[in-house]
DNA sequence: GGGACATGCTACATATTATGTAGTAAAATC
DNA sequence: GATTTTACTACATAATATGTAGCATGTCCC
């Protein structure tokens, strides 16, 4: 699955580059997962209830992007790069409890 | 398209939901671009270079979120919501540079 | 009033991506 | 040496996105 250029954007600017990342199915999510501690590939697959094909693809994503790498001895564990862009998205916890009192996403 | 519940997940606990909602593909991009200015559907079309047939379903999604909203007048346009949203995700922008240089995406 | 244009949006055949289920291979544990 | 745990792959089916064409409404301009 190797690609030329990045995935919806002629820019190649990071900001792209980085949006069309996150924008992958189940990608936040795995962040997500990944918050606390390091979690196994089928405890990934559980959590969010994903294929194993598609829950491999996504981490396969993340660790060449160098957000998570795989620790034999403990799971899949974001990097200290991972870790950083992790707490950037923090703060979308509160707010998503005000959003979702507003909207009613399908 | 209705869905009786939230994407890959069965919590319904918010922040999954907007993790989900994120992580439609185009959905980041397409809230990137109202960033600064309200914006036509064809521009947004052009700009992203996504399908008319997506970009009006990830409207739709985002609408249907209170994230953003069409006048007439001036076209689609983040709400205050979606502003607050869009605040969130600023330091990425800045962010993202950093990461470039480590990591190189396909 | 009639043509040109911009607007949001839909139709639909094709291509890409994800799912669901089964299974492989290697290492550790009993 | 058999069972369990581990990451991961195969592959047919289903869901989603693409690419191109076009519709319907409104406004501008002569």
């Amino acid at each position: 699955m190797v690609k030329q250029r990045v995935r919806g954007s002629t820019t190649g600017r990071p900001i792209m580059a980085l949006l069309d990342l996150l924008g992958r199915r189940w990608v936040l999510r795995l962040v997500w997962e990944m918050r606390d501690e390091p979690r196994r590939f089928r405890e990934l697959q559980d959590a969010i209830g994903a294929s194993p094909t598609i829950v491999n693809a996504r981490l396969a994503d993340l660790r060449e992007a160098k957000l998570v790498e795989l620790d034999p001895e403990s799971g899949y564990r974001l990097t200290a790069l991972g870790g950083e862009l992790l707490r950037l998205f923090l703060p979308l916890h509160i707010w998503s409890e005000k959003w979702a009192k507003v909207a009613r996403p399908k």
